[in-house]
DNA sequence: TTGTGTTTTACGACCTCC
DNA sequence: GGAGGTCGTAAAACACAA
């Protein structure tokens, strides 16, 4: 299969249209992301490094692993019974906000569900 | 086994900031 | 203009009831 979405010249071969990651992979990027949900660049190059994947690849996860929290966090917001206290300080919504995260190590997120070790 | 719903990678469009 | 953010989506992989 090619894509063939209009005007997208980049094409996904049929062979790999993606990868699945292993276990390790995904246990290190949820450990990185419960310490922090914005990578840095400098944990990012290690973390690329580490687990064999690709610099493009981490960011890609961390985007849709805070995907996947803020649709969590929705279903909690229309069952609110289930809801206990944040984990974490609200993520950004707005891209202003985020670019205040960009450099180096902005904020670390020390909260209690992060289990640091 | 298979039909179906959900999750996981990966990308494009669009946005903001420097 | 480039980097990296969100959002929406495609399609593979997975889970699971029937």
């Amino acid at each position: 299969w090619i894509s063939s979405r209009p005007g997208i010249g980049k094409t996904r071969t049929k062979d790999k249209y993606r990868v699945v990651y292993t276990d390790h992979q995904r246990q290190e990027l949820e450990k990185e992301f419960q310490y922090n949900r914005y990578i840095s660049m400098r944990r990012k190059s290690e973390l690329s490094m580490s687990l064999n994947l690709s610099e493009r690849q981490v960011k890609i996860w961390f985007q849709n692993r805070r995907a996947k929290e803020r649709k969590i966090n929705k279903k909690k917001l229309q069952h609110p019974q289930f809801v206990r206290t944040p984990p974490c300080p609200p993520p950004p919504s707005t891209p202003d906000q985020l670019h205040l995260r960009r450099s180096e190590n902005k904020t670390r997120c020390l909260n209690s569900d992060s289990d640091v070790n």
